[in-house]
DNA sequence: TGCCCGATTAACT
DNA sequence: GTTAATCGGGCAA
């Protein structure tokens, strides 16, 4: 039997979290899978939302672990993140990929398309394929219509520069699952010097 | 009040 | 590789 994550999980370092987020099964109102991306974002860290302080917005992210921050991007997706650490630090992760599992054909069919691969690899096709959008900010993770699983099994994590973003680009903060075919862009491979 | 631009995606060339 | 779509947040004025 699965292992329930509660919102408990998530009082905790943003580092920490993000990356035993990889391998868990996600799933909303019965629709999800396995997720194998994600991006950690820190208070202190430019590139967050709740950088410079509390807004409408962000609210939830100064609220307490283990709630859903759900935000347009672009004016024209939304995009899911887990509240993580005591409450007032303002970090997250951003739920960037995820292998579908439960529920292919209400995705497929939200998201106009049968490319399996494409269903939910990257973060607003997922939150367009489980459904989710404004109205679901600032739930409680491990209650209805949220439900998180942890992994069965040890999974291979690798870390790489997030993506997307012009501010301190350069940490090393998204996680992905090695190997998987789901994710939103391949982590690049390790290189030596020339 | 106005302006710039983004934790993106799909459809181009 | 490049770009349009599309709009609210955040900050300057």
């Amino acid at each position: 039997m699965p292992r329930r994550i509660t919102r408990a999980f998530f009082g905790r370092s943003v580092h920490e979290v993000a990356p035993d987020m990889i391998g868990a099964t996600l799933l909303f109102a019965g629709v999800g899978g396995r997720i194998v991306e994600v991006e950690a974002y820190h208070h202190t860290d430019p590139a967050a939302h709740s950088f410079r302080g509390p807004t409408a917005r962000n609210a939830v992210m100064f609220g307490p672990p283990g709630y859903s921050y759900v935000y347009r991007s672009y004016g024209i997706h939304w995009c899911l993140n887990f509240v993580c650490e005591p409450q007032g630090s303002a970090s997250a992760v951003l739920i960037r990929a995820i292998e579908p599992t439960e529920g292919i054909a209400s995705m497929r069919g939200r998201r106009g398309m049968a490319d399996e691969r494409l269903l939910c690899s990257g973060p607003g096709r997922l939150c367009e394929a489980l459904g989710i959008t404004d109205t679901h900010n600032g739930l409680a993770l491990d209650a209805p219509p949220f439900a998180l699983f942890a992994p069965s099994s040890p999974v291979d994590v690798i870390a790489g520069v997030r993506i997307g973003i012009t501010k301190a680009a350069e940490k090393p903060w998204r996680y992905g699952e090695k190997g998987s075919r789901f994710l939103s862009k391949p982590f690049p491979a390790i290189r030596r010097r020339p």
